[in-house]
DNA sequence: ACATATTATTTGCCTGAGCAATCATTGCTT
DNA sequence: AAGCAATGATTGCTCAGGCAAATAATATGT
């Protein structure tokens, strides 16, 4: 049994984990986003292709599920990718419920050209970090994701 | 010079940072506001509120600043919370741009209720990890806070 | 003093995400 | 086989947040 790591003398807006937790993230995907050229595809459109590409998810339902998107939103970002001729939809003959993405040769050219951007950005926030720190700073965030949605790591 | 953390070969949606930062995030977001009453302040809310109270800010701009909102967004959340009595809007003397914002009594209730279940969410969340832990996680989330926005340091 | 730049606040507009409802299809139960 | 629950995809609705413009007041430079 640990002790309660904050108490109502050291818990301060500016030094909690939520705070901190909201603003990193923000100030990545902006920091990413902003980065590429006008007319590129959004963060958003980019992550849903990334999954994709990577072949570990094929359908609107997995990607939501995944990506903890919302199933709505995940429709109308995927008629995005599909008008501009990223990915196809083809309806699954087997289970005719289900519609199946897939990849197109515009859509793996936007990926090879955003992806390596993606990683530059990450190696440049973490450069100065030594492995071990950056190693132990994911394992924190899995463990704690893990530990928020525990069907997380069943997927 | 330290080498690069991703490569083609170890960089995957799911396990990088950017994935998770969002996930956990969200999950705490929702965790938080999700066991609040019907009616209760929302989560933003509830920051504002606790910025206020803490003495560190006196005005929407600061606000703003200090938690990385839009400022046009942040005046409808000070609507909200001065049409529900929590707070009151006092026009400077001195700089007659500036809105002193007055936590009252009402916000001051609402803040003794909510803030003690914010800090028993995470108190609950960090249970199990030791306290070297937590501080090298929220070091580095600072640590990357303040390369991403330099400024976030001086204020 | 006067013109210009900057800051604080507010408003309108637009986009994107969450939620609930709907429809089609499949799986399960009896 | 029929009824019912569960799943996948989609749509309309609503709301919150980002952006840009407008307004008012103050600071700065010449």
């Amino acid at each position: 049994m640990t002790l309660p790591y904050y108490t109502t003398d050291n818990f301060r807006p500016r030094t909690s984990a939520g705070y901190l937790l909201k603003r990193v993230y923000r100030l990545v995907h902006m920091g990413i986003e902003g980065s590429w050229e006008e007319g590129a595809l959004s963060f958003t459109q980019w992550v849903v292709l990334a999954y994709l590409c990577s072949g570990t998810v094929s359908t609107a339902a997995e990607l939501s599920r995944e990506i903890g998107h919302d199933a709505g939103a995940m429709t109308r970002i995927i008629d995005q990718l599909e008008a501009r001729g990223m990915l196809t939809r083809e309806r699954d003959t087997e289970d005719r419920r289900i519609v199946k993405l897939l990849i197109a040769a515009e859509g793996r050219t936007a990926l090879d050209t955003l992806t390596p951007r993606v990683m530059d950005f990450w190696n440049d926030l973490f450069s100065g970090f030594d492995a071990a720190e950056i190693d132990a700073f994911i394992r924190m965030l899995t463990a704690l994701q893990l530990r928020l949605d525990p069907d997380a790591g069943g997927r």
